[in-house]
DNA sequence: ACAATTTTCGACGATCTTTCGGATTTTTTT
DNA sequence: AAAAAAATCCGAAAGATCGTCGAAAATTGT
């Protein structure tokens, strides 16, 4: 029902706006997903819950998560081990509040930088390599979020989720605004095309985080976003 | 020096059967790292051992290694917490041997299976395949590896990081295999190479196992390398 | 300055992990 | 086949970490 009014031929211009809105929505939408609601009153705690979170990325980038134990968070941030269970209710709830708040972060300045960009191409270049130069620039965090949380089984179970869905949704959206815009061929299987670049670009953090291999990640990344990029402008049209 | 000799030209003849004999030693050496040495004596042990290691599979699939017990592994296996402990030392132990068990029948499993090709490309085709399909016939051992373990930062300090990086090799192989065939363009960044192929194929099941999408996930591990090896073999050749 | 509210912390109980010594079963020796 | 030796198994208890609770300290509003 709804497909046939979608279907249904628009005048061209109209089409483009409704796709550059979609890009806009979604833009906002994953740099500000609410972050768990800090209902704390007084400057003294906003800056604790600071302290413990910038102590549970330390502690859990040095032992992992499942082998740091709260105590050590709570001594490291120079607070009691029960004032930590005043902020966070368990250790997973604290692992999992880490990434929404660097990925929020990572978000918005995405949001910012792709505003000097048009086209759909020079768009998921800066994307994708972003996402690698941030790991780089963070990699206490990264080694968190690529090796521990983002594959693991619970965050399917969280809010956690949603950001990390809403992180394929940009490439899959861009990848339809190139599709538009005629920078690759029609007819591809646009998932599959982002499991490609977003399993590529991932697999090359990884690999950087557990090895410090290629030395020069931001370049790494860039050359091996571009050569994929050449790769799907240069198929045959299918479909 | 080691350099000098190896890029001295050899008859064509002796380049290939020198290729050949390192893929064997390699196909050899992936199938049959030696496991944590089990030095059971009595065959009642051998038994309890395979009880514990199909007991702790359905566990840590079920509720994750962390939110996993001992004593839950211990009574699925109808033994004592403590005899448990006369197997592991502990739960990482018991975790990280796991995936070695199961990947080293992978590794058999494809030793005998390519036998049958001798094209790079359909040795690529069947491995990475292979692999999908390995992990959607055993998914709560996929759940494991691909979820909890291979990305996991401890990983990188045990024995386990050996069969993974094993993983890579294989694929490294073949597509200098390929090369030399003449089945793609040379001078391309073959580790670059290796990591679109592996990245992507690890998205796809890892997405699969997390959502159960796509639905059938043989066919999309077919689709998503075939496609991959007829964008690599297009490129232009570079160097 | 006093009362209400928010935040912190030490002490304690609960849960899970790991060790230890001895009982039980299996294998080897005589 | 009995005794000795080795291997395996388990109950109990010690050790470690988690998570709770009520009281003390700090902050805020009046």
């Amino acid at each position: 029902m709804l497909k046939a009014v979608v279907t249904e031929p628009l005048p061209a211009g109209v089409d483009l706006d409704i796709a550059a809105a979609e890009w806009d929505a979604l833009l906002h939408r994953i740099a500000h997903r609410p972050n768990r609601a800090s209902e704390r009153k007084q400057d003294r705690s906003k800056r604790t819950e600071q302290r413990i979170l910038s102590a549970a990325l330390r502690v859990f980038a040095r032992d992992g998560i499942s082998r740091s134990r709260i105590a050590d968070i709570a001594a490291e941030a120079g607070i009691s081990t029960s004032t930590l269970y005043e902020y966070y209710k368990n250790k997973e709830d604290l692992a999992y509040d880490l990434p929404r708040n660097h990925l929020s972060d990572f978000f918005e300045g995405f949001r910012l930088a792709v505003a000097a960009k048009s086209g759909a191409r020079d768009r998921l270049v800066l994307y994708l390599t972003m996402s690698a130069d941030f790991a780089r620039e963070h990699s206490e965090w990264a080694r968190l979020f690529y090796l521990e949380i983002w594959p693991s089984v619970s965050v399917s179970e969280t809010d956690l989720r949603h950001s990390v869905d809403d992180f394929a949704r940009v490439v899959i959206c861009l990848l339809r605004q190139g599709e538009r815009d005629g920078d690759w061929p029609r007819g591809q299987n646009w998932y599959q095309t982002a499991s490609i670049l977003i399993g590529s670009v991932n697999q090359v953090i990884i690999t950087w985080l557990l090895y410090r291999r290629p030395r020069n990640l931001t370049k790494a990344s860039i050359d091996i976003v571009e050569r994929m990029l050449d790769m799907i402008a240069a198929e045959p049209s299918a479909g």
